[in-house]
DNA sequence: ATCCTTTTTTAACATTTGTAAAAAGAAAAG
DNA sequence: CTTTTCTTTTTACAAATGTTAAAAAAGGAT
């Protein structure tokens, strides 16, 4: 559970109390790779923190698939529609690798939050900072061209390529595959 | 105050008792046009509410500036960085018309999120909402041509057009200025 | 090792978008 | 009303990216 505890301990430190009141209500759970954990239009009931393994969220649109996020060890999965608003998700979340990952109803969570201030603080601190990290994303989505968007995302991901395929970092990048190759190529 | 009182209760809804512990901190503060807000670099000690007015966030970069949001009545004014971390924010904002804000400080609200459990949640479901809004942003953003996302900004938000110029709706949608001048002629 | 499947790169061409500069239009100032 | 300034559109050309298809490379399975 060492992953596990290091991520809700950086996003908010809480007590021993609190720290078990939320850890008793997670539940090991292994998945093999490839399993769609989340799925486009569906409203989930429970999100997960991974221990081990890597995945990814895309969506759909016409035949294409725009993936825009990976998360691995100490990272938190959600379908932010249905933990936000208990509504159809509108991204799918596919595991690219054997994973073990903790599980957490989202009604079990809403209701720790309801119910406890240290708790309650938590998860606004987890909002707030998976909040500034997409505002960031996002920002340096319009300033930076794709090549140094590669380089940097390969920087704080160096394990990156060994686990996932080029097409949906390209797509994960906004560019088509096509052009990550040509990318990669003047990049040597 | 009252587009403020309904942005407040749209969030999450509160008793009365944790709704006046909020408004008490609340400082009625005037602007006038062009007045920058919040700027690049800075650590900012204040929050606002948008009860009348128009404002635009944007980063420099080089001597571009890229505007990547804009905010009216009934919405809230951070620098995400000051609020969520007390670190030097990233963008400048700017108001784009004579505003009427509500000011609170960060230090307060800090302290009502710690002390009162309602006032937690509220905070959280604050950033939740930014949270799923910026997402959505940026999914769009890859998912949807410029034109498309023009004609949506339009649809959601009419009155755009006679609040703020081009160049920065141009910036705002990721395209340059000639770019939108040519989807606006195609677009007739 | 060989075959088969999947992933990645390369090529040629079309389309889109950017850049820079000029022209047209609109708004503000005298 | 005229001048000045700022905003928006247009033009011509250059650069970047997308599309489609084929070739090359890498990984798995037998």
């Amino acid at each position: 559970m060492k992953n596990v505890l290091n991520k809700i301990k950086r996003v908010y430190d809480l007590s021993e109390e609190a720290l078990s009141l939320l850890t008793s209500r997670l539940r090991l759970v292994n998945f093999p790779k490839g399993y769609i954990l989340f799925e486009e239009g569906r409203t989930e009931k429970y999100a997960y923190f991974i221990e081990r393994g890597i995945a990814r969220a895309f969506c759909r649109k016409d035949d294409k698939e725009i993936t825009f996020w990976f998360g691995s060890e100490g990272e938190m999965l959600f379908s932010y529609n249905s933990y936000i608003s208990a509504k159809p998700g509108y991204e799918t979340v596919e595991l690219l690798e054997e994973a073990i990952l903790y599980e957490v109803s989202l009604s079990d969570l809403q209701e720790l939050f309801l119910n406890n201030l240290e708790l309650a603080n938590w998860g606004r601190k987890l909002a707030e900072t998976e909040l500034i990290k997409t505002e960031e994303r996002f920002i340096s989505y319009q300033f930076t061209p794709a090549i140094q968007r590669y380089e940097e995302l390969l920087n704080s991901n160096p394990d990156l390529l060994q686990r996932v395929s080029l097409g949906q970092i390209a797509s994960f990048l906004g560019v088509t595959q096509v052009t990550l190759s040509r990318i990669r190529a003047d990049f040597r």
